[in-house]
RNA sequence: GGAGAGCUGUCCGAGCGGCCGAUGGAGCUGGUCUUGAAAACCAGUGAAGUGAAAGCUUCCGUGGGUUCGAAUCCCACGCUCUCCGCCA
């Protein structure tokens, strides 16, 4: 949710925001009247409801005598009242509307239009060349038997799959070296549920943009997560938290699961898009005015975690159109995928600044005592994803893998994933 | 899945339908005392909305209801604990 005092002060910056995301700019007046009118009809109830609380008092204070009398004109306040509560309350329902469909408030810096207006930020390592027709990560999980896509299928269905062998604990050493890097950086380590309540999913805004992407299991009212930033935001949901030692960094690991509706045909090779895989995110709880420093720190972070696994990257400062709805700013870093001769993404990292905490209601003490809202930022520090380009940018003419050399501690030494 | 008990402020904990945003204690903050500290004593100490402000309104797990008036009575749901059952 958008600050309301900017909408109040400035609702010709809402509306810029709004303009360069491609998004609906009407909202902004929408909500503007319906702001008002709530705060018209709040008043006109809290005036009648404290005539009815004088009059109620003077009740329980009155004689008997006195009593018959003053019951009656507090009865009728009480039904004035009542509607009167029904009135702001539906106002209020009708701001909320409005308001919640605004998005984040888009930092500057961030580039106008949508998915191909991205700003290239920059490029890192040298891109390998083959003398040899290099293999696609799906061909060279067959050939070293360490990805199982048939059987993946066979007991799930298709974007299933099956790690195996080195497949297997090289995801998990690969996971091992992130969640160390995120210790050594002051991430406190979270193994999240994967399974949340409506309101959760409803609160970090998932269930308006991703609706058709989750799974949901009625039975039970529950959804599952496509990521653990879910469970992450919602950790200090309804809470005043400390950030007078700085930053609160969690970094989260979980199963993701994602319907993938309506991707149906891309990226069907492999398993670059798949239903169900793992990652490790970094979450942040910052001050508001600390929060582009910290995304530019996330974002060291993944760099840093992209280099110790060798590979060629690049960043791009993606436009405002091309934001979700919680993001005032976001980067991407993108691997080098030689099968397909492009970059494609394996990190994101979002300032949410305070639209996400607002609406989780997550506050902290100003040095005066204050509450203010907080602000959120997200971003990935490895998923089951970047196997299909290590496996890649890494593979040699016999279809062995060299395993970057950072990985190799948490493989008792293995330097070369080999056919059998 | 069944039975029972409970949910009140940072924590513990009291609370008769009106005098309860809420007693008391701990903690925390400030002060007195002290060379300093501890102890003792004194004072302060929830949040949100609205308003220029005074103020007003709301919040006792959540949502409904009864009532002139609800922390208190009724209903539903959530959560916690105990016991039984089941269990990859």
């Amino acid at each position: 949710m958008i600050d309301l005092n900017l909408l109040r002060d400035n609702p010709d910056a809402v509306k810029a925001s709004q303009r360069a995301r491609l998004a609906d700019e009407t909202l902004v007046d929408q909500a503007v009247a319906a702001d008002a009118a709530y705060r018209k009809a709040l008043a006109e109830f809290e005036q009648q409801r404290a005539e009815q609380n004088k009059s109620a008092k003077a009740v329980g204070a009155a004689s008997p005598e006195q009593r018959p009398a003053l019951l009656a004109e507090a009865q009728a306040l009480a039904a004035k009242v009542k509607e009167l509560e029904a009135a702001a309350s539906a106002a209020s329902e009708a701001r909320d509307q409005v308001l919640w469909k605004i998005e984040n408030v888009v930092l500057s810096g961030v580039p106008t239009g949508g998915e191909d207006d991205f700003e290239l930020v920059k490029e890192v390592g040298t891109k390998p060349t083959f003398a040899f027709e290099p293999r696609d990560h799906q061909e060279l999980g067959e050939i070293l038997d360490i990805i199982d896509i048939p059987r993946g299928t066979k007991i799930a269905g298709t974007r299933f799959y099956f790690l195996k062998g080195w497949g297997a604990r090289l995801e998990l050493a690969m996971m091992s070296l992130a969640l160390d890097q995120a210790a050594a950086a002051g991430f406190t380590a979270l193994i999240t549920p994967t399974l949340v309540r409506p309101e959760i999913m409803a609160g970090t805004g998932f269930l308006g943009e991703h609706a058709d992407e989750i799974y949901y299991l009625e039975k039970d009212d529950l959804y599952l997560t496509g990521t653990s930033e879910v469970a992450l935001a919602g950790y200090h949901r309804d809470e005043i938290v400390d950030l007078s030692h700085g930053p609160l960094r969690y970094a989260g690991w979980s199963t993701c699961y994602r319907r993938e509706a309506g991707s149906g045909g891309k990226d069907t090779r492999g398993i670059l898009r798949v239903h169900q895989f793992n990652k490790l995110e970094m979450f942040s709880y910052c001050l508001p005015e600390h929060a582009e420093a910290e995304h530019a720190k996330l974002l060291a972070w993944q760099e840093q975690m992209l280099q110790a696994c060798e590979l060629p990257y690049r960043v791009i400062n993606t436009a405002a159109g091309d934001l979700g709805s919680s993001a005032a700013a976001k980067f991407d870093a993108e691997a080098w995928v030689p099968s397909q001769n492009t970059y494609r993404e394996l990190t994101s990292t979002s300032n949410c600044t305070t639209f996400q905490a607002r609406r989780l209601n997550m506050r902290y003490r100003n040095e005066a005592g204050k509450t203010e809202t907080l602000a959120t930022l997200n971003g990935t520090l490895a998923t089951t994803r970047w196997l299909v380009a290590i496996l890649e940018n890494h593979q040699q003419a016999d279809g062995s893998v060299v395993i970057p050399k950072a990985l190799r501690p948490y493989l008792g030494g293995q330097e070369v994933i080999s056919p059998k």
